[in-house]
DNA sequence: TGCCCGTGTGGGAACGCTCCCCGAGCCGGG
DNA sequence: CCCGGCTCGGGGAGCGTTCCCACACGGGCA
């Protein structure tokens, strides 16, 4: 660790410079009503000390912090590690960038941990918070809104269900419902009349938005086509073994994510079926790593994971500073719960 | 957006409790020299008021920030989508959350970007970071390495050469070359003389040292038997073919990642040849949804991932608050590049 | 009884920045 | 040629903390 030179001040530039304090700021900041010739100057003593404004005493008079709190509130590892996080944080992180705004990055690490997150959020050390909380009965989105810091959501939150509503809710989120409904419309155009669904966990909205696309398309289909699943290669499995148990005679499977549709291939490989020939099968999220190694490969639903990212962190930075008041985007007139959904695309394999 | 009211500051606790500021602020920060009832009636004035100190202005005086940057420096997205990240991060996130740090992300966006980068650590808004770069030629380290801030990066760096080495450099890593060495003695004990490699990309350290312990156990093998991978699938599908082609007698294949090897798997299918009875498969990393999804499921070496992210923060923030000298965990008596390697451990499953 | 010391407490300055306001300079018009 | 308006630059205050130092108060020792 070498020693820490001093680190050039404001007064340091100006002095260099031959101007005053309010100069040099003014031409950091953007440099508007300042001499061309002065510019210049302060950019060179800048350049010379190699000075950079100090954040703390930035924020402590401007109240403004250029950072944003990114809230992962997910127990298990396993989702996290998803590619689907990582790639809307690398769209987070992008827009974040291009603003000049830092990410700070809030893992909840198991129960209890609501409180931490909550109070820092509280205590005004970012601008806003950018949360990512998948279960209908998480404690947290309650918590953080009752925090008063600027929210988006990335999903849609559990509690639409007409409760609350007079805060609006920000959120983005992709088509689920849409994106399932196509999935489910690709199969019967197929020919497939017994279609199954694998759901994700139902105390997730991304889960009950995709069940709900397959009952638009499969009115009345038989109930025993659905099976829950939770989202992962094993449960995939499980469930293909309960619905050949069940309805021998079914032709497509529409899992609720790509995990689980993988596990749902190799049940069906074991029992004998020939993909796509015997029984048709479609995924959702389209997770490449995932999706084009299966064998066969994948036909899923891709939705645009790091535009979401962007997005979210553009709604965000784009009610920045304002103090109170003023209606931001995707806000509705009322200033009810409103979101953004993204269209979803299927993308067409071997598998359907 | 509710109007946000004016935050409670150290004045109106004092005023609140009947005390002076000076005796909240030490209250706040631990509590020690100060009459326990005192201690107290201050304790119920944060309380009431829910005051919750600025860090911005704490920071200007301390010089301090209670936070610290994680830098990913990957231009692929893919390799930052990989779990391996995903969980070194989840035991940074807890290491530092434990010290009540916070974890600001840094995300390079392709190239050009690590100037950024190294303006915002050099600019003191941290006191630490942790970096991750994989490539040999990646100029950020030495960037990082000169705005001196506190560093530790996660695996080994390139230059180590013996080139440059006056500052100390701490690093965390597993044992890849312990690993690798494990990996393909299993394969030796299992009665296989035709020991394959398909190696990561060479510009990174952790592909060379597996190459490193292949070859301190396969000293004199068939050179056609190693073929560059990049950790793709596709990589390992390619590498296959390719080994076939040259020697079609090989009984067993060690790939540098779990990614190659289900690629591999793959194409020795595709081939004909049977895992592991033909042909016996070992991979590297232990990521599960990969091994554990593979066919057959894929014996590989496990690294605790979690762990080194722990280490990392570990290892950054005992060195924490010191202004100069004093040496760290892990730098050795003449102060030279050292580092903490984590061991492995093989995991058999079934495809060896 | 008086002095000294230690323990606890309070006041003030400083951290580096932004922003407000005033004053200087420059222009054009009368 | 002089004066008014407008533009641009400078000085000062204040953001909310911490930290240093001065100081009050009591008890033990001479």
């Amino acid at each position: 660790m070498t020693e820490t030179a001093p680190r050039p001040t404001l007064e340091a530039v100006a002095a260099l410079a031959g101007v005053s304090r309010a100069t040099v700021s003014r031409v950091v900041n953007g440099g508007a009503g300042v001499r061309e010739q002065l510019v210049e100057r302060v950019r060179r003593a800048v350049e010379q000390l190699g000075y950079v404004p100090n954040q703390a005493a930035r924020s402590l008079v401007t109240r403004r912090h250029d950072a944003v709190a990114v809230v992962i509130a997910e127990p298990e590892t396993r989702v996290f590690a998803d590619p689907f996080f990582a790639l809307q944080l690398r769209g987070i992180s992008k827009e974040l960038t291009e603003h000049d705004c830092q990410l700070v990055l809030l893992l909840t690490e198991g129960r209890d941990d609501h409180a931490r997150v909550a109070r820092y959020l509280a205590g005004g050390h970012v601008d806003g918070a950018l949360v990512f909380s998948l279960h209908l009965d998480d404690p947290l989105p309650r918590l953080i809104r009752g925090a008063g810091v600027p929210t988006v959501f990335g999903g849609r939150p559990g509690w639409g269900n007409g409760a609350r509503g007079t805060t609006p809710t920000l959120y983005v989120d992709s088509d689920n419902r849409g994106g399932a409904r196509d999935a489910v419309r690709h199969l019967v155009g197929l020919g497939r009349t017994r279609v199954a669904h694998i759901t994700g966990p139902l105390d997730q909205t991304s889960a009950v938005d995709r069940l709900d696309g397959y009952r638009d398309v499969m009115e009345d289909a038989d109930p025993r086509l659905v099976v829950e699943g939770d989202f992962t290669p094993a449960g995939g499995e499980r469930a293909v073994r309960q619905l050949l148990d069940r309805c021998p005679d079914l032709d497509a499977v529409f899992a609720a994510n790509d995990l689980s549709a993988s596990g749902a291939l190799r049940a069906l490989r074991a029992a004998g079926r020939r993909v796509p020939e015997d029984v048709a099968v479609v995924g959702f999220d389209d997770m490449l790593p995932v999706a084009e190694q299966t064998d066969p490969p994948l036909t899923t639903v891709r939705q645009d994971t790091e535009e979401m990212g962007r997005l979210m962190a553009g709604l965000l930075l784009r009610g920045r500073g304002r103090r109170g008041g003023g209606r931001q985007a995707g806000e509705d007139a009322e200033g009810t719960p409103s979101g953004v959904v993204l269209p979803t695309k299927l993308v067409r394999r071997v598998s359907a």
